[in-house]
DNA sequence: GTAGGGTTAG
């Protein structure tokens, strides 16, 4: 049946209804009941206002039925006009309060005034429970616990409703032994679905996805579409992707039908997976599945965008949010991520300003795009928007000052990093640890280390990214026998270390040319910590040969790497080439080096130098050609500082500023600086 | 004879 024709069905029920002599008052809240079920909200004012009787049954329909359609205010004041009250009354209203933001306080007041005068209202099971629910939305299990201590003295703590209601409060405040406690403590013979299922949830959040699965697993009899959803999701959530689609093709096979929920964990898991065969495949499931379409919850629409643009896919994902997105912000900062990803800056920038309102995500999204296009002027464009607009719904938040200070360490500007800093400082605000590691990577790329330290030792809170961050600092700035001890201190510490770590610690290697060293860091990266080396380790491990001047091995090396060299490696041992005058091995990689890094010049002319350094000019000459041919050009790498508001760049060889007197001094002084290595230590 | 409560997705 459709719904209008249902509509039409209740309404001429309600008519007939009316139309008899004496309707009865049961019959007329029953009508009240349907029509609130139904969303028909006018039809069941009309219907209670034309009542010349009604009893506490009507006024309990009246009130439910505006609650249900968000209407607070109104069913507060028929709460307050009501002649007849009972536990009924104050318990739906006591759940219209809880489960509404701002109304919370209320909830709280009205919980208070069913404890004290009311003989017809007393505190029982569902106000208890309602009450727990309000507790684990306001993750406070200070709270909770003393609902809990009620429960238990007046005996309603031990209901499937009441241990349902309590492991979800004590697992989203954040304490999951009480959970298990509240779990494992009833009879377990007549644990019910739910309750088992918020265990199981429960398990999932605190990241022991074993126990999770023993508790789904043990009495599978009971599961149901939620415990599936909740193993699918659960996986998800802890990084296990592939698992979450296996279950969930496994729910297909255990005959229970996809819903929302399960296609929205499915998508994101398949986003994270990056993999496009499968979107498309859940794409064409959800066009096919009669009870699904897109159109049906923004939750779906938003995740097959995600797909789309993780995939790359950008033309799908614009078609699916143009049609079913646009007002959706979590498609739209999908869509602003994947566009910047491809370096299409412009369309993400027109993502963003098509959205009318535009929340925390969406501005996070757009400041990281840019920053990612290395669009370092834009973040800072954008944050002067942001501190414009008038409504304050929006304030700077922890990714947007990391997106604020990469820029200032990408340009290498110190000042306005320092500004951030303060107006951090200053204004008290909460800080997560991420924003902390941003503080440290933006004055180690200003050249501040001492700073950058500092900040590394003051900070409460530290994670593996901040490791990485100062071990890397540190290996920028010559510091290597303190990135050295910084790892050790990291491992002591209870962190592991993971790629980006091994990155650090190489570069502090070869920096100092210590290839033993090297050679047993990278070792153990396999053999202790189980990763496997990408391109950049190798091509850390191929400069640590070449500087130390052991290119017989680096070329060995070389050619053991198990995936395709790129041009970055065939790069750096050019250089090791050109530094120590190789020609030989120069000659014997050159074939290679065209074949792969042809299509920029910067190989070209490498190839050409390292010839040139030794004046072989036929050599040198015959790169040269192939170089026109191929219309290869180079841009040259520069340095920049600012003095003022101008900003003046540096390349290679150039002399032509020396004539300024100015800046050669400053030139001399900075080299002094530099010369002087400052005494750190990372032990306080 | 009616009505109020729990679990899974940002």
């Amino acid at each position: 049946m459709t719904t209008s024709l249902l509509i039409d069905a209740l309404k001429s029920h309600g008519h007939a209804i009316k139309s008899g002599h004496n309707p009865t008052v049961f019959a007329c809240n029953q009508l009240i009941h349907l029509y609130s079920k139904h969303g028909l909200i006018k039809d069941a004012c009309k219907v209670f206002d034309e009542m010349p009787d009604r009893n506490v049954f009507t006024w309990n329909a009246i009130i439910s039925a505006h609650i249900k359609s968000n209407n607070l205010d109104q069913s507060e004041l028929l709460f307050d006009a009501a002649p007849h009250r009972d536990s009924v009354t104050y318990n739906s209203m006591l759940s219209g309060y809880a489960n509404s933001e701002g109304y919370e306080t209320k909830a709280f007041g009205l919980f208070k005034q069913m404890h004290s005068v009311r003989h017809d209202a007393r505190v029982d099971e569902f106000s208890l429970t309602r009450m727990c629910n309000l507790a684990a939305k306001l993750r406070n299990s200070l709270y909770g616990k003393q609902l809990h201590s009620f429960m238990v003295k007046t005996g309603n703590d031990l209901s499937g409703f009441a241990v349902s209601a309590l492991v979800d409060m004590y697992s989203k405040s954040g304490c999951f032994n009480e959970a298990y406690n509240a779990f494992n403590g009833c009879n377990h013979g007549s644990v019910d679905v739910v309750s088992k299922n918020a265990f199981v949830a429960a398990c999932f959040r605190e990241g022991n996805v074993e126990m999770a699965m023993e508790v789904f697993t043990n009495r599978g009899e009971l599961n149901d579409v939620v415990s599936w959803n909740t193993v699918i999701t659960g996986h998800a959530q802890n990084g296990l992707d592939k698992n979450a689609i296996e279950l969930a093709r496994c729910m297909d096979e255990n005959g229970f039908i996809w819903n929302e929920h399960t296609f929205t964990s499915v998508l994101n898991a398949c986003s994270s997976l990056k993999c496009l065969s499968l979107g498309k495949e859940l794409h064409a499931r959800i066009l096919k599945q009669t009870t699904i379409n897109l159109n049906s919850n923004p939750f779906i629409s938003s995740g097959m965008v995600d797909v789309y643009c993780k995939c790359g896919n950008m033309k799908y994902a614009e078609s699916i949010h143009s049609r079913y997105g646009s007002n959706n912000m979590f498609s739209a900062s999908s869509m602003i991520t994947g566009y910047s990803s491809q370096q299409k800056v412009s369309q993400a920038r027109n993502i963003f300003d098509s959205l009318t309102l535009k929340t925390p995500v969406v501005w996070s999204a757009m400041f990281s795009g840019y920053l990612n296009c290395n669009c370092c002027e834009n973040v800072f464009e954008l944050f002067h928007i942001l501190n414009q607009q008038q409504t304050s719904v929006v304030v700077p938040d922890d990714s947007v000052w990391c997106s604020l200070l990469g820029a200032c360490g990408m340009q290498a500007v110190i000042d306005p990093g320092k500004q951030i800093h303060g107006y951090i400082l200053r204004t008290r605000i909460q800080t997560n640890v991420k924003t902390v590691s941003s503080l440290i990577d933006m004055y180690s790329k200003c050249g501040n280390i001492q700073y950058a330290l500092r900040i590394f030792k003051r900070a409460e809170v530290k994670d593996s990214v901040m490791y990485n961050v100062m071990m890397s600092g540190f290996a920028h700035h010559g510091y290597e026998q303190q990135a050295f001890d910084l790892f050790d201190e990291m491992v002591k510490d209870g962190f592991t270390p993971d790629e980006v770590t091994f990155i650090a610690i190489l570069s502090a290697c070869r920096h100092s040319g210590v290839v033993k060293t090297g050679e047993e860091y990278f070792r153990s990266m396999t053999e202790r910590y189980n990763l496997t080396p990408e391109i950049d380790h190798y091509a850390c491990m191929i400069d640590l040969y070449g500087r130390a001047n052991e290119l017989k091995q680096a070329m060995e090396f070389m050619r053991k790497v198990p995936i395709e060299l790129d041009v970055v490696i065939l790069g750096t041992f050019l250089s090791a080439c050109k530094l120590h005058s190789n020609l030989e091995l120069a000659h014997e990689v050159e074939e290679e080096v065209l074949r792969i890094g042809g299509e920029s010049g910067t190989r070209y002319v490498q190839l050409a130098n390292v010839y040139a350094s030794e004046a072989r000019w036929d050599d040198m000459g015959r790169i040269r050609k192939q170089m026109r041919g191929n219309e290869a050009g180079k841009t040259a790498g520069c340095s920049w500082v600012h003095v003022g508001s101008k900003v003046h760049s540096f390349t290679s060889g150039d002399s032509s500023r020396f004539e300024n007197e100015s800046l050669c001094s400053v030139l001399q002084f900075l080299i002094m600086e530099m010369n002087e290595k400052q005494e750190i230590q990372i032990c306080s």
